[in-house]
DNA sequence: ATCACTAGATACCGATCGGTAACATTCCGG
DNA sequence: CCGGAATGTTACCGATCGGTATCTAGTGAT
């Protein structure tokens, strides 16, 4: 087996330059590796060290490996939430624009990410039967999608629920084609086909003329 | 950690089954197990024990693990191939009718295989930068999402490469979305949203009338 | 100053990882 | 029947895995 990346982790520095508890710089570095390198591909050892303490301080705060993991699940569905929040913020009381904000979040995410969605990542990973993790990744995304279409709904969409899977599939496919082909595959056509889809719903954004396009 | 899966590898007992080649039954064994836990879930012990045979004839036909990856991610491309001959067989001469069949095709491994796809698995899988699997995976996503272009074209698509990307992301949505959440998640409206893309795009199924989908 | 709590350090555990050496056995074509 | 190739067997290698025991050093509140 060929060698896992190169031995800098400058995730270990950033780390140790937050002056937290060693909690926080061991939640904040299982983040970091296990984003990059996938959770059956990153030790607790490494976790440990990269977090500037070592493995004993680690197992006094997580009994497991598998205790860490949940952490670092909820971690990334709180993350998510604050970026629900920023959408909202941003086009306070017009679902239709928070619904165009949420495709050019997912856009950025997907572009500037090329390891795709970490909980999606970790369902691939989690291949024991009924593992704790799983449970979390679920109910994140069965979340996520009802969000999504209470805003399809606030919006006035023919279908909601429709629209609200069809954006799903459209994000989740994106963030993995964009793992599989670069940015210059067919993730590169999310926005457009996004709005195109959200469009065919009746639903058209508030202040942006021109915006609404033809498939 | 907690302990993988049953012991009751019946994949075993498939590939003994099958009176082979040693190497046959080896790749017949890593498909099987690499395909329910993962690549980096199953070791060559694992896949050696289970094609009936030993680790030291593993490594007469495979120089490395990274070698057997390779295998299997070919393997996997050839099996798709098998699948558009399928296709193309049950719809000649017929590009809609085949693009239609693609999409039940596609549907029906996203409901019957809970594991989604394992060449966009492996991508996630294979973390370490420049691993040759990814290579064999680009590879085999481009020409699958070229080959779907070619039948939007044929089937007098209005942009043939805007639908066969769009198409492309919804598979890989659904089957994504299929892991994380099962079959009665968002996967569960793969069919319909992706006949009412296709038909927005000007293509209508020749022998299927009522087929055509409004959204 | 004391005392309990937290963290660091080190060494260790059994298991498994990918990979190899050496030798015995079986099988098949000439 | 014979000889070489393919396969099976066993033991081993160093490294790493997840997880623990033990002991020491610091830290903060009373």
């Amino acid at each position: 087996m060929a060698k896992e990346n190169s031995k800098q982790e400058l995730g270990a520095l950033v780390a140790q330059a937050c002056v937290q508890r060693p909690r926080e710089r061991i939640v904040a570095s299982a983040q970091d590796l296990f984003h990059r390198h996938g959770i059956r591909g990153v030790g607790v050892d490494a976790i440990a060290e990269a977090a500037g303490t070592n493995k004993m301080t680690l197992y006094r705060h997580f009994g497991s490996k598998d205790d860490l993991i949940l952490e670092y699940l909820n971690y990334k569905g709180k993350k998510s939430d604050e970026i629900w929040a920023e959408i909202e913020g941003e086009s306070p009381n017009d679902p239709a624009g928070q619904l165009y904000g949420f495709v050019e979040k997912a856009a950025k995410f997907i572009t500037e990410d090329e390891r795709g969605c970490d909980l999606a990542n970790a369902a691939v990973e989690l291949t024991e039967q009924g593992h704790p993790g799983l449970r979390v990744i679920e109910e994140f995304k069965v979340r996520q999608r009802d969000r999504l279409a209470g805003l399809c709904q606030a919006a006035g969409a023919s279908q909601p629920g429709l629209l609200a899977d069809a954006l799903v599939l459209l994000i989740e496919g994106a963030r993995v084609s964009r793992r599989s082909v670069g940015t210059e595959g067919p993730s590169a056509n999310f926005v457009r086909t996004s709005e195109a889809v959200i469009a065919s719903f009746g639903i058209l954004p508030k202040d942006r003329p021109g915006h609404a396009p033809s498939v």
